[in-house]
DNA sequence: CTAGGATCCTGTCAGC
DNA sequence: TGCTGACAGGATCCTA
């Protein structure tokens, strides 16, 4: 799941039930899963770093939850609530065969779910979670960023493709592979125009944009069990609701009508409109006189 | 330092 | 039916 506001939504939500509550029992169901020796006290503060979740216990430990692809997290005690990767696991019967680990608290259980094991969570020392590899190399949330750093950061790789620099977290922290092209195309910039190729006005628009679908998708109530299930019984994806461009290939650009496309840009399924995103590459650096400098090189 | 590709893992879907 | 390859809301590691 798990972009910036999913993890968003999580940790609001599961700070109603599990905050001030303690944790008695870790269960682990998949080694891979869990990074560290168990540890149980009281919960204290629920915490987000980019997309990294972190709960703090009373007794200087925490633990930093990592949803990456297929991570949920899904609470039962006197009522369940279920958020991240959305999926049928949210309204099932828990644990089945994707539950990699079980956090038993006084007044509930907190489910660890994830199809992919790519997710995990670790224990740290809350005292060192900043120096944590993952969190101590990320970047700002593009509405701490000013423009010039962003800007800054698209020219020093300027020879990738703009979604490229935007996924990684370390420019930028927060999107994912859905935010990245609905940012993209709000801001009329095509996903694999080359970093370096632009302006400043673009690289603001695209922080804006950045800003704007996010703090969209964090009111709209995030991935959670409540929009899974609709009214009549169907599954849905909540991002369907307000998503213009991610999964809607073959469908009309709201803007202008044309259909939406989808390519490959840095090994990821990126959809985008070829009308309002203009794929403009200008060099980086315009070499001078080519030919002279090929028949230097050569001699 | 940057850039590109492989890799971790399970499940689903399209195509034969 | 069964097989195969592609792909998936992420990030890291390896190589050039």
């Amino acid at each position: 799941m798990p972009e910036l506001p999913e993890v968003e939504t999580v940790r609001r939500g599961l700070k109603g039930f599990i905050l001030g509550a303690k944790l008695k029992r870790v269960e682990v169901l998949c080694e891979k899963s869990f990074i560290g020796e168990p540890v149980c006290g009281r919960v204290v503060d629920i915490r987000r770093f980019g997309k990294a979740l972190v709960i703090d216990l009373e007794n200087g430990f925490s633990l930093m939850v990592h949803l990456r692809m297929t991570g949920q997290l899904i609470y039962d005690g006197a009522e369940r609530y279920a958020a991240g990767h959305p999926s049928e696991n949210f309204v099932s019967e828990l644990p089945n065969g994707q539950t990699r680990v079980i956090l038993k608290f006084d007044k509930g259980e907190l489910f660890f779910n994830d199809q992919r094991k790519f997710g995990f969570i670790k224990v740290l020392k809350t005292a060192e979670v900043r120096k944590e590899a993952f969190i101590r190399k990320l970047a700002k949330e593009p509405w701490e960023m000013k423009a010039e750093e962003l800007y800054d950061k698209l020219q020093r790789r300027g020879r990738s493709a703009a979604k490229v620099v935007i996924l990684d977290q370390t420019v930028i922290s927060g999107l994912g592979n859905i935010y990245a092209d609905e940012a993209l195309y709000l801001a009329g910039v095509h996903p694999a125009r080359k970093a370096g190729s632009l302006s400043l006005e673009e690289a603001s628009d695209l922080l804006a944009a950045a800003c704007r679908v996010m703090e969209k998708s964090i009111e709209a109530g995030g991935s959670t069990m409540r929009n899974y299930v609709q009214a009549d019984g169907s599954r849905g994806n909540y991002l369907d609701l307000f998503v213009k461009v991610y999964h809607r290939e073959g469908q009309l650009c709201e803007k202008c009508g044309t259909e939406i496309e989808k390519i490959r840009v840095g090994g990821r399924g990126t959809h985008f409109c070829p009308k309002c995103q203009k794929l403009i590459s200008t060099p980086v650096k315009p070499v001078e006189n080519p030919v002279e400098n090929f028949e230097r090189k050569k001699s």
